[in-house]
DNA sequence: GTAGGGTTAG
């Protein structure tokens, strides 16, 4: 094929060769190809020279090459002289190649000089908004289309009902199913499947299957948007039945169904089924496939092997933004909060930039960590970049300062947000809770009604759990039954916090026959609630029959093991306790080995039982003696009860004071200035000496102690609790 | 000129 190097010069009419500074693009005419400048629209003079070319598709191909806008309006302009501003074909070549450089306004400003749209026209700027994302406008050019008497086609829908997708307006979907059925494209394949993908997205799956049922001729893409339905909402096994069935009518996965069933294995865990999928994508050769890559990544992540999903991150020689979120949010989900943070300022050094779930998984793995320090670099960061206004990231910047102990600090953010929405209220309200103040989570929640925003289910487990953590008894039974009010369903979590609140506060009898009127199956924390409620009043009968209905749910959950012994325990059947001993032992359970960390100048450090390898030990142990005996002179008696084990007085005495969160002050108090506010995080729940010794403490040191255990946070000061010995 | 996916707040 010959090569033309030439465009003409807008200031003569001689040829001149293109210089290598010009980027150009090619043109392909009559079998010559031209290499055309920005100044190539004047090759049209030698074009209507040679009448053998036909202008529109000469204008057709100089559309489609353009690269630039000022092409266009080299393009455009030359319309107009040449009196072809009427003619439809070029005019919509115009709209659609104005859309594809992003010049939205450009395309809108072209159409509208356009005297009578037909359908083509129509769908190129209708196509031009939902491609940049501009759905409210998609859908009103759509109205306007249909008051000007056009018909919609074929084409037409589907960007319309991308539209519908993104702006999940069910009632607008609704009406357009409607039209789409009248138009006469209730068998259009492309139509029906943006319809199931529609339905799927506004949470209607059960509709999507109706139309998916209905279909006669399903494609690839019909299977995939009713699979990715039931995977996006929640119902996996339903969408693993869909696979098989996809399979059994002999269609063949291609990327991205493996990437929604992948999807689907990872939300049930299904590890196996997942490593057999990828042996699968092996063999179709798809495994350099990047998205594959990302899924497998989630796959993996989610289900504990990080390592694994890290050799797919690594494996990929430049990861996108969302490998780099599926890992960061894979650290960050799964125990490995510290590898996340180390990740993201990774990514920060490189120069990438997050977007809003990097950005929100960082902070997540903040919260998890439960530094103070680290929590304040993550808002600095926040408030610094472009995500200062997002929601998303500021409701887990709540999350996460509640999380870290500073309730406050929960609250500057939360008023910093003049637009919030139910989920950002429910973080809030949640922070209280988790602090014991119980009544500023009601007045927030009075406050959120107020502002007309309407709770949800979450809103209410937040709530209760805040009415549980205070001892608010008859609050939180009300606000229980004000649940149908809003036509919200409880939950396991709403009964179980239910039962928390009667049994805590002694009314066992009436947390029984609550479970017994359950409408639905009580779960693993109904059980839980109930034996913790045991082990508080000594309640043996009641808690063995708890027990016993957790370890026939959850036989592998060691938390259960330990609560009954501690029950046998507290009432000094000593027996028992060596019987649940030889249980755990004869199913392979270990008690989880307690462990506290405490900051000291931004640096995390752990201490489990007993921990003589710090190396300040010696002065670690010395303060603990100390303290040991100021407390005794105080008259403090150790509550014994708080071990697991059958152990004579002394060596029960002993074990409790080197209880981790007791070394961890101890330590605080050594390296520390004095006044200043201790914080550390307890994995389990503290235990009743621990907490009672620790209230003597802060007042004996005059030191603000703050200790977050596996449920909430307690707050001691001047020999009191925030929980007021309530958790 | 049409449609499907992956990361995703409490």
């Amino acid at each position: 094929m010959a090569w033309n190097f030439f465009s003409l010069s807008p200031l003569t009419t001689k040829y001149r060769k293109v210089t290598t500074s010009e980027i150009p693009t090619c043109l392909v005419l009559k079998g010559v190809k031209y290499i055309c400048s920005s100044s190539a629209i004047y090759l049209e003079h030698f074009i209507n020279r040679d009448r053998s070319v036909n202008s529109d598709s000469f204008y057709a191909s100089l559309i489609d090459n353009s690269t630039h806008k000022r092409h266009l309006d080299q393009i455009h302009s030359r319309l107009l002289v040449s009196g072809l501003q009427h003619n439809g074909f070029l005019m919509t070549k115009l709209v659609n190649g104005s859309s594809n450089l992003a010049q939205i306004c450009y395309a809108r400003k072209l159409f509208d000089g356009f005297c009578f749209p037909d359908v083509f026209m129509w769908n190129a700027i209708i196509r031009s908004y939902s491609r940049n994302n501009m759905f409210r406008d998609t859908i009103d050019m759509y109205r306007w289309m249909r008051l000007t008497g056009v018909h919609p086609d074929g084409f037409t829908f589907p960007y319309v009902l991308k539209a519908c997708t993104e702006l999940l307006d069910f009632g607008l979907s609704c009406l357009i199913h409607g039209q789409i059925i009248r138009y006469g494209f209730g068998s259009d394949v492309f139509v029906q499947n943006g319809l199931v993908a529609l339905y799927a997205k506004c949470g209607r799956v059960s509709v999507a299957k109706v139309v998916f049922d209905g279909l006669y001729h399903r494609t690839i893409v019909s299977w995939t948007s009713i699979i990715s339905g039931y995977a996006q909402n929640g119902e996996s096994m339903e969408a693993l039945r869909m696979f098989s069935q996809m399979r059994n009518a002999d269609v063949k996965p291609d990327w991205i169904a493996l990437v929604s069933i992948l999807r689907a294995y990872t939300d049930v865990d299904d590890l196996e089924q997942g490593r057999s999928l990828h042996g699968c994508i092996i063999k179709i050769g798809l495994e350099d496939e990047p998205d594959l890559l990302i899924s497998l990544t989630a796959l993996y992540a989610k289900c504990g092997m990080v390592m694994v999903a890290r050799s797919f991150f690594d494996q990929m020689k430049t990861p996108n933004l969302i490998m780099w979120n599926a890992m960061i949010s894979g650290y960050a989900k799964n125990g490995h909060a510290e590898e996340a943070v180390h990740l993201f300022r990774d990514m920060i050094s490189r120069n990438i930039k997050p977007d809003s779930v990097t950005v929100r998984s960082a902070v997540l793995a903040s919260a998890h960590l439960g530094s103070l320090k680290l929590a304040q670099w993550m808002d600095d960061y926040v408030s610094n970049s472009n995500f200062g206004s997002c929601i998303f990231v500021n409701t887990a910047l709540i999350d996460m300062y509640a999380k870290c102990g500073s309730v406050e600090s929960a609250r500057m953010v939360f008023d910093r947000n003049s637009d919030k929405d139910v989920v950002m209220w429910s973080a809030m309200i949640m922070g209280y809770g988790l602090h014991g103040q119980g009544w500023e989570a009601i007045n927030l929640y009075t406050t959120m009604k107020q502002a007309s925003v309407f709770p949800n289910d979450v809103t209410f487990v937040g709530l209760l759990n805040a009415c549980n953590h205070s001892g608010l008894v008859k609050e939180g039974w009300k606000l229980f039954h004000s649940m149908k009010d809003f036509e919200i369903e409880p939950r396991n979590e709403h009964y179980s916090c239910v039962v928390d609140l009667l049994g805590r506060a002694g009314y066992l009898g009436q947390a029984c026959a609550f479970i017994m009127k359950m409408p639905i199956e009580p779960g693993v924390s109904v059980w839980g609630a109930l034996l913790s409620a045991c082990k508080i009043h000594r309640c043996v009968t009641l808690g063995e029959y708890a027990a016993k209905k957790l370890f026939s749910l959850d036989p592998y959950n060691t938390g259960h093991y330990v609560q009954l012994s501690n029950l046998y325990a507290s009432s000094r059947l000593w027996d028992r306790v060596a019987h649940i001993r030889v249980l755990m032992r004869e199913r392979g359970l270990n008690k989880d080995l307690g462990y506290s960390v405490i900051e000291i100048n931004g640096k995390l450090q752990a201490f489990h039982v007993g921990d003589m390898s710090h190396p300040m030990a010696n002065e670690i142990f010395n303060e603990l003696q100390i303290l040991e005996r100021r407390l005794k002179e105080m008259g403090f008696v150790p509550h014994t009860e708080s071990v697991l084990h059958d152990l004579n007085y002394e060596e029960k005495e002993e074990n409790l004071s080197f209880h981790s969160e007791r070394i961890a002050v101890a330590y605080g108090l050594i390296s520390t200035a004095p006044g200043t506010t201790l914080r550390i995080t307890k994995n389990l729940r503290a235990c009743v000496n621990c907490h009672s010794a620790i209230k003597l403490i802060s007042k004996l040191v005059e030191r603000e102690i703050i200790v977050r255990d596996a449920n909430r946070f307690h707050h001691f000061k001047d020999g009191l609790c925030s929980c007021r010995d309530y958790w």
